[in-house]
DNA sequence: AAAAGCCCCTGGATGC
DNA sequence: TGCATCCAGGGGCTTT
């Protein structure tokens, strides 16, 4: 369940160390969500330039294309400087003059896929259709409100789609509507401009606040070294059915939206 | 164009 | 103790 904090804490937390390594050579495992896209010697030799996020997806621009990481929902990197044996959910492994990216996935649904450059189609299909980054300047509270008045589904959903906004999952969708106030199955059309701009705030809030505590440790997720995130200690409703809101004490409810599960509390989201 | 459902995968929890 | 079943869910894809 890497969503947008747990990815940025994944980036920040190996980005330094690879920035300026050449890669020396590629291990593909089990298949992933997508094949790599390229042969492995042809990675060989490049340089790695930075990394970047996008939504969910890291970026690692090389000298010459990219690699676009997806974590899918069990996915986590790891960076060792020592090459490590790999395990058997290990499937991806860049080894660098400055150590291994490692992408541990037991469930493969996460992916390493090269582009020959941002334009390319092959990063465009992945790329094309995201909506604005939340924590970021472009983030236009009046695009944002103009997306949900299109939306005759539950706010929720809308949330997780990735077109009003990228990087929210399951676990933040559910928090920034608590702490928005609104409840996950109001239709998105019928929010007001007044609580759109609620909502739109929540969102940046929760997600600044959760990357400020390395995301959010649920089952295993860590960041390329080790570190497990903190987020989920202050989680007011996700993954909290029947106990007390820390608010008002009425109990957490738990329903099905789009085959998720949606978290929230009767009392303090009302309508 | 929007919406709903499918499907990829495996570890962990639950039930008998 | 063991086996079957269900659930977790990101998100592209297909169908309605």
């Amino acid at each position: 369940m890497p969503e947008l904090p747990e990815v940025e804490a994944t980036r920040r937390s190996f980005v330094d160390q690879i920035v300026g390594a050449h890669i020396v050579s590629v291990r593909m495992g089990k298949p992933l969500r997508w094949p790599l896209g390229c042969s492995v010697e042809s990675l060989v030799g490049r340089r790695v330039l930075g990394v970047r996020r996008r939504g969910k997806y890291l970026l690692l621009d090389l000298d010459q294309g990219l690699l676009l990481v997806h974590l899918g929902m069990s996915g986590s990197l790891g960076f060792f400087k020592a090459q490590p044996h790999p395990g058997a959910h290990d499937h991806c492994d860049v080894h660098t003059t400055q150590g291994v990216l490692r992408l541990h996935d037991p469930r493969r649904f996460g992916a390493v896929v090269y582009a020959a450059g941002e334009a390319a189609p092959a990063a465009q299909k992945l790329l094309g259709k995201l909506g604005p980054e939340p924590l970021e300047a472009g983030f236009d509270l009046a695009r944002f409100h103009a997306t949900l008045c299109q939306r005759r589904v539950p706010i929720k959903q809308v949330l997780l789609a990735g077109d009003a906004v990228v990087g929210v999952g399951n676990i933040y969708a559910s928090e920034a509507l608590f702490r928005a106030g609104i409840r996950p199955t109001v239709k998105a059309s019928n929010l007001s401009r007044r609580r759109a701009e609620v909502l739109y705030q929540a969102v940046r809030e929760v997600l600044t606040q959760a990357v400020e505590k390395g995301g959010s440790t649920l089952r295993n997720f860590s960041n390329a070294n080790g570190e497990v995130g903190h987020f989920q200690m202050q989680a007011n409703v996700y993954a909290r059915a029947g106990q007390p809101c820390r608010v008002c004490g009425t109990l957490i409810r738990l329903i099905r939206q789009g085959q998720r599960s949606t978290f929230f509390c009767p009392h303090c989201q009302k309508s």
